[in-house]
RNA sequence: GGGCGGGUAGCUCAGUUGGGAGAGCAUCGGCCUUACAAGCCGAGGGUCACAGGUUCAAGCCCUGUUCCGCCCA
């Protein structure tokens, strides 16, 4: 015996410990710039700098370690390329209210020592979330980590900038965008969340300038009227085709608009009639283009009505809202109130109500490469899985608007555009101008506005690896092999990579897009703060452990499905990561040296029937691994090992160990045990690492780390490990006659301790020896006192009975039989087999069956039947056999 | 309004060329059997949402209905 006896139980929290510093120091986790073996790579979706790590990380991270470490036993060439990500407006606002709990605000602080404050602030407490990552087992190349701040991927992002202004495709405009009056900013459309909300849909009469009349108009957002430049009606509408008046007045303002004729207004909403606020609304924006109409800004940049709006200057604009309905009421303009169910923009970092405002933004003309990004994925260049969403990803792109990338925020990349004082010369360059190259002034003034958080993580499977220098990394790693993201970032990040990555590096920067599902609670729900449903992944660790959790996720994490998490199913993991503790602990009692592999002839059963199983298992999770199935990985280990290696090769290898077998019984099964122990454990390391090295740590003859080990269908040590057929019928049939006096134990509630006399009938002489031969093992796990194997002849006297294929089983029970117990029982199985033997008949009685069915099932359908019917037959003179007895 | 996904055992879900309805948990019965009571052995439980259709054959393919969830407008 060894000195490598493994505790009871499986205690996580020291192990997982130690062996990720192990893991550090020893450099496992380093990808190498330049190599032979296939390259792997994985960027991270960085987290934001600012996040806690939640379900979805988790989620997210173990899928991708999963890979990278499978990878690595496969022997690739591994880079998963870490870092966070500067999370423009939400690290801002982190900040902002820190400063505000000090009574101060950003303006008081100014620009740059703003930003030294946020910088503070990352260096302390920013990048919790990496700590976090480390806790999950993630083997992230770490001393590559990079930040979308650093210097090197500030210049890939002015870089990019300042070419794609060369090429036209960033440009300056006025433009309807959406405004967030609390982060004060503009937002991509993408980054405005709808929701329906109740509300109501006011009915405003505008009266014609003679006072009698008017058109009226129905609106969701009456303060917007203030800003109102026209009417507009729909020329076939039938309903104004009378109408002689050119203007209407605007209430309130007493301002005379023009009434114009727009085939955009829809007649079927409302009165039909459109009031028109170029400023505040994209359709109304292009109406007035269209019809060369001015554009009045009513409500500013913080929320509030500006001084175009009169008397109503300052207001916020919902309380403008309430001011300009009494208003109308008083001067009974205001003519009816419907209730209506709509949907409302709202801000994505902040819940603010989205205001549609006219601003001078920068934009990214997302058409040209948007076809790009489209294109790659029609000829395949770039897969995305599940399918499915391939179908979404090109809705988007197709119907794509230019993306408005500058933010009036001070967190992030400045935009490195300056205009000239003197002569108006708008300068994009690399390098920060000294004069103007126009005129020669020094009288420059850089743009304040940064960069949209996601528009530095587009370039991030490049910028990470370099770019804009031609690096070793990049040569060897891009386009990486496979994205892993969730879907709710396929628009903001996935496609944006795609058209960056083409158009920047002329290919597509990974080949495979994975998307997984959301985590949720295990109701279904979205886990959120507010609802309190939220389970904390590194709770989960610390109650159950890393390899439960991680295990469970992969479990659960079916293609297409959300993942619903909760504690009861990461105990019924930690339950399997203990049983896998506990069949290492009985194999390390036995074996204390690594093994020759012994020659074919000298296998029990057993033993080749595991290695059969083995092999079959490491081609299923190398299949499922391979096409992103992970369920079905997990899957498959779960029921091999609990199932196949601890419920019967470990209690039949018992008897050989144990008994009085001989050395070399012993020795081959000991060999067997060691080389399944070792195997199982390289095929679970990607998904439970730290159990699975700790026991590996203690396996006679595993040297170290398994994160180095040898994937097992490519060591050609393991040439012993195939498929059997053999063994596995051979086995197959020991097990069910084992399982049959176990089913006759139980339902006749016989209790385990009593030891059996069976006897097995058949005139299968392949039966015949292979229960003959393995009878020790058959008398070991089914608690027999002898088992005697014979040709169908003379029935055993009150005896219970199990038929199996063509043989039948005879538990003796002399003196202790209940007749009409046994009666029931054998009742309840005619019953199930006839109604298989009918099913099948109904079959073979059909001539269509017979004539179009192909040839094989038909044949396997005949099988079946001839079974079930010797079966029957069997069962019927058992059956007969007990009423005789019972009648007496 | 448009699109996508889902409805299978009490619960959570697998079910990939259409040909035997499965797992885990829960439930019930029996076990301290020398790796494991975080365990072992056995059992019960489903009109595969509904209605049509294609087919010799449908959980799977087609059409419609219904309910739930998500995305876009």
């Amino acid at each position: 015996m060894s000195n490598n006896v493994l505790d009871k139980g499986y205690e996580p929290h020291d192990v997982e410990k130690r062996w990720y510093r192990y893991w550090e120091k020893e450099g496992l986790f380093a990808a190498e710039p330049e190599s032979d073996r296939p390259s792997f790579s994985i960027v991270i979706p960085p987290p934001n700098v600012t996040g806690v790590l939640h379900m979805g990380h988790a989620l997210n991270n173990v899928l991708q370690d999963i890979l990278c470490r499978y990878r690595r036993n496969k022997g690739d060439n591994v880079l998963w390329m870490p870092g966070t990500d500067h999370a423009g407006i939400a690290t801002q606002n982190v900040v902002e209210r820190q400063l505000a709990q000090e009574g101060k605000d950003r303006h008081q602080l100014g620009r740059e020592k703003f930003i030294e404050r946020v910088w503070q602030w990352r260096e302390q407490s920013g990048g919790a979330i990496i700590n976090q990552l480390k806790r999950l087992g993630a083997s992230c190349d770490w001393d590559r980590e990079r930040f979308t701040m650093d210097e090197g991927l500030s210049r890939a992002v002015r870089k990019v900038f300042v070419r794609l202004y060369e090429e036209g495709l960033i440009f300056q405009g006025d433009y309807i965008i959406n405004w967030c009056p609390r982060c004060h900013t503009a937002l991509a459309d993408l980054e405005v969340e709808h929701e329906e909300l109740d509300a109501h849909l006011y009915y405003i009469r505008y009266p014609f300038p003679d006072g009698e009349g008017g058109i009226t108009v129905a609106t969701t957002r009456p303060e917007t009227m203030l800003g109102d430049t026209a009417v507009a009606i729909n020329p076939e509408d039938e309903r104004y085709s009378g109408l002689r008046h050119e203007t209407v007045i605007l209430p309130l303002m007493n301002r005379e608009i023009p009434v114009i004729r727009d085939a955009y207004v829809d007649t079927s909403f409302g009165t039909g009639g459109l009031k028109v606020t170029p400023a505040h609304d994209p359709n109304d924006f292009e109406i007035a283009r269209r019809h060369d109409l001015p554009a009045v800004k009513a409500i500013g940049d913080d929320g509030r009505m500006t001084a175009e709006t009169g008397r109503f200057e300052g207001l916020d604009r919902f309380e403008c809202r309430e001011a300009v309905l009494n208003a109308l009421r008083d001067e009974g303009l205001l003519e009816k109130i419907d209730p209506l169910h709509h949907s409302v923009g709202h801000c994505y970092r902040c819940r603010t109500v989205i205001e549609p405002n006219l601003s001078r933004q920068w934009f990214v003309k997302a058409k040209p490469l948007a076809d790009k990004a489209m294109k790659a994925v029609r000829k395949g260049q770039t897969r995305i899985i599940p399918e499915m969403w391939t179908k979404t990803y090109f809705d988007w792109l197709e119907n794509i608007r230019d993306w408005c990338i500058s933010r009036q925020i001070w967190w992030g990349h400045q935009i490195p555009a300056w205009t000239c004082q003197e002569c108006g010369e708008q300068i994009v360059a690399m390098e920060d101008p000294a004069a103007c190259p126009e005129c020669r002034s020094t009288k420059l003034i850089q743009e304040t506005d940064v960069l949209d958080t996601w528009f530095s993580s587009a370039l991030w499977p490049f910028s990470t690896m370099g770019w804009p220098d031609e690096t070793k990394l990049l040569k060897t790693f891009y386009p990486t092999s496979v994205l892993v993201t969730g879907f709710d970032i396929l628009f903001f990040w996935v496609a944006r990579m795609m058209m960056m990555g083409i158009h920047f590096m002329g290919d597509v920067p990974f080949k495979d897009v994975y998307v997984h599902a959301l985590v949720r609670d295990e109701s279904g729900q979205k886990m959120s703060k507010s609802k309190g449903n939220v389970i904390d992944p590194l709770q989960v660790i610390e109650g159950y452990g890393t390899d439960a959790f991680r295990f469970t996720l992969a479990a659960f994490a079916a293609q297409g499905r959300d993942v619903k998490m909760s504690e009861k199913r990461v105990e019924g993991y930690r339950h399997f990561i203990n049983k896998l503790w506990n069949a290492a602990r009985f194999a390390l009692m036995h074996i204390d040296r690594p093994y020759p592999e012994i020659p074919f002839d000298r296998l029990s059963l057993p033993d080749r029937w595991i290695l059969s199983r083995l092999r079959q298992v490491t081609g299923t999770v190398e299949e499922a691994l391979e096409s992103y199935r992970y369920n079905d990985a997990a899957g498959a280990l779960y029921q091999f090992v609990w199932h196949e290696f601890c419920d019967w090769y470990l209690e039949a290898a018992k008897p050989t160990l144990y008994g009085d077998s001989g050395e070399a019984a012993r020795d081959a099964t000991k060999s067997v045990l060691w080389r399944v122990l070792r195997e199982t454990l390289i095929l679970l390391h990607p998904f439970t690492p730290f159990v699975t090295e700790e026991i590996w740590s203690k396996l006679p003859g595993a040297e170290g780390s398994i994160m180095r080990a040898v994937f097992p269908a490519d060591n050609p040590d393991n040439a012993s490990i195939t498929a059997d057929a053999d063994a596995e019928s051979e086995m197959q049939l020991i097990i069910d006659v084992i399982t049959g006096v176990r089913n006759i134990r139980g339902e006749m509630n016989i209790a385990p301790s009593q030891e059996l006399r069976v006897t097995v009938q058949t005139a299968d002489s392949g039966i015949f020896r292979t229960v003959e031969n393995h009878a020790a093992i058959i008398r070991e796990l089914a608690r027999l006192d002898s088992l005697t194997v014979e040709e169908p002849g003379e029935r055993p006297r009150s005896a219970a009975t199990a038929v199996i294929e063509s043989a039948t089983i005879f538990v003796s029970l002399e003196g202790v039989i209940d007749f009409r117990q046994e009666i029931k029982r054998l009742e309840k199985e005619m019953g199930k087999l006839e109604k298989e033997l009918s099913g099948v008949n109904k079959k073979l009685n059909n001539e269509d069956f017979l004539a179009k069915a192909p040839e094989d099932v038909v044949e396997k359908v005949r099988e079946k039947h001839q079974v079930f019917q010797e079966k029957h037959r069997k069962l019927q003179a058992n059956l007969e056999k007990i009423r005789e007895l019972e009648s007496r």
